[in-house]
DNA sequence: AGTTCATCCTTCAAATTTGAACAACACCGG
DNA sequence: CCGGTGTTGTTCAAATTTGAAGGATGAACT
């Protein structure tokens, strides 16, 4: 291994704050949703995958690779909604294997009035926090960082 | 409740940004340090607070705070630790209920050899893929967001 | 000194997450 | 059509996280 290129102010700076945001905007999201809602930001992401989907529905597959977690771990919340009634399992016609999670009228229902809270902590968190330049180099630079990363 | 101002596509954008970024590179240096250190970033983290501190010491509540995680939590990740010898725990003179987590010399053979390891990461997953200009935003918004969440 | 209220850390049960192991199936080249 | 390889979703046990509850103490005030 060559030499470490260790961090600089500048770069400790950035990775804090970078480190920081994230955690704390997880948190408070987290509470903001199981508060007025009953749902975990894992669960609300889920719903909103599904209300943008065609027919309101996608693959397990397509789903854990969307919320960026585990396939046993996509399997338990889409077993939590379900027994909610917020979503239902639908095989797939052209491979016996595949599953279809689809989005039920009263998950789309739950997710009507979950939004506006949500929306509100993510402006309040963040959105409004920001001022437009940094907007858009959020969007463009952590876009790129999360692109990379798949 | 007024009107809900929803998030245009830039907004959107940014969010969506945002979120994946924190995902992805949460989940890549987890994978690193577990990989190549055996610590979970939690952990890791605790050993870089502690080894930064004033004799190598902090207060439960301290490192829970600074950590962004529930005192609970926090108990666990010590026992851990502490299991590996990496901690020990000291009583608070001045505070018959205050814990002090005082990292060992084990502990700081620990994190020097996983230091180099995770920067690395680090800079592979954030730091390095940020121009500079968006690395000052970075530091600057993010600081701020988090700063505004305490 | 007595009260009251906040703080400190731990314990506990419940919820969640993870990765490995599986079983069933799709897909591709021979 | 077969064998080899990769995929799909689930199950399982283990690790981790969370919040509520509790025991003990500090701090401020009367």
């Amino acid at each position: 291994m060559t030499q470490t290129r260790w961090l600089d102010e500048r770069e400790k700076a950035a990775w804090r704050g970078f480190l920081e945001a994230s955690h704390r905007v997880e948190r408070r999201l987290e509470q903001q949703l199981k508060e007025q809602s009953g749902l975990s930001h894992p669960q609300y992401e889920v719903l909103v995958l599904l209300a943008d989907a065609p027919r309101r529905e996608l693959r397990m597959t397509e789903l854990a690779h969307a919320l960026i977690t585990s396939k046993s771990g996509l399997t338990y919340q889409i077993g939590q909604l379900e027994k909610r009634g917020y979503v239902r399992r639908r095989s797939c016609p052209t491979d016996v294997r595949g599953i279809f999670a689809q989005l039920t009228d009263e998950g789309y229902e739950a997710l009507r009035q979950a939004a506006p809270g949500h929306v509100a902590a993510v402006r309040e968190a963040l959105i409004d926090v920001l001022e437009p330049d940094e907007l858009a180099v959020v969007a463009e630079a952590l876009g790129r960082v999360g692109h990379r990363l798949r």
